[in-house]
DNA sequence: CGTCGTTATCTAACAATGCTAGCCTAAGGG
DNA sequence: CCCTTAGGCTAGCATTGTTAGATAACGACG
């Protein structure tokens, strides 16, 4: 049934992972060729295509790797909003080129739906848990303002200066609200 | 000195533009390539390197024109913090590859320079007369926070039954906000 | 121990992309 | 009518993702 050695396909494709994730993080995800992986790695196209059916297969593991470091990242820290905030500001400042594969650039993955991969939910996790309301509200906008502050801090939107304000601000506004949580889901929802 | 009637290149790039953003609205981003896109103007390869020195220089076009557009569309709205955030998100939602090219897409437009295009500083102003304080900080927040909103649910990943309800949220955080606003900027500017 | 079958891997190619060099042709001045 | 000038087109280059077909390595069976 396996006359030659069945390669480990985990292990091979935690490698190409691996090395896709270093060369966009250092030369950016146009770099991120087939060819020049191969390169990376020591051999050749096929070969990858054994791991991952495409590219795009590719950049989306990379995209879920992510997804799981950051849950993890969320976790390492207590479940205040403000270390939670920093938490994740932080992980897309360390790692921008893999916060790009999971938000920015063209993804198969689900998220909303009931499909959604399980790295992601935990992700979503280490938000709601900081922010956790009667409903998600709260903890959907907490995640929305600071998805926008890395982003635009990352493409240099932002002047850098201004960051420990902004994330102040923002820690405040979120917990510091007055006035009744009246959600109505009216309009055209 | 012009033995051939000059082309109004000022037109042509218009109606460059106007192709690529309506070819990129109907068929995204990666359908947008020079050879179709002379083919919907009924032109060759090179005449659109008359126009625009690159691709990267026409999807930059495309933005500024989208920054431009944008900008108009808060203008034309009154200066109220919640009628400003309502057209912010709803041009997201109306010019969602346009967005795109604006923000998410690999973009040459500088930003936080002094080199920064006017319309780009026209659309921040149509936020920070809504939000405006003592410094930017609190528009800035505020369009971070209409941009994650924007580009998450744009991708899928907030459902959109609650659309209005983190519409409403995010404008009551960002304008019933209680304490001071001891902005200083220490830490690792 | 030798042969065979299976399967992972490599070589080589395909189609499509962004971009460009060089010829061709249209338009105006003498 | 011819000549100059410059815009446009044809054809091509290098590179990309992806795949078909050949090759070689390894275990099983006689």
């Amino acid at each position: 049934m396996s006359p030659k050695p069945a390669p480990d396909l985990d292990l091979r494709r935690d490698r190409v992972i691996r090395a896709a994730r270093d060369l966009a993080e250092v030369h950016g995800w146009p770099a991120v060729t087939m060819r020049r992986l191969a390169g990376e790695l020591g051999v050749t196209q096929p070969v990858l295509y054994s791991a991952f059916a495409s590219r795009q297969a590719l950049v989306d593991a990379v995209a879920l790797n992510g997804f799981s470091d950051l849950a993890a990242a969320l976790d390492a820290v207590d479940p205040s909003p403000m270390a939670r905030m920093r938490a994740y500001v932080d992980f897309a400042a360390a790692h921008p080129r893999v916060y790009e594969a999971m938000f920015s650039l063209p993804s198969g993955l689900a998220f909303a739906a009931q499909e959604t991969p399980e790295p992601l939910r935990r992700a979503f996790s280490g938000i709601r848990d900081a922010f956790g309301d009667a409903d998600d509200v709260r903890a959907e906008v907490a995640w929305a303002a600071l998805h926008g502050l890395a982003t635009l801090q990352a493409s240099g939107r932002l002047p850098a200066r201004l960051e420990q304000a902004r994330l102040d601000l923002t820690h405040r506004v979120l917990t510091h609200t007055v006035g009744p949580v009246s959600v109505d889901t009216h309009g055209q929802g």
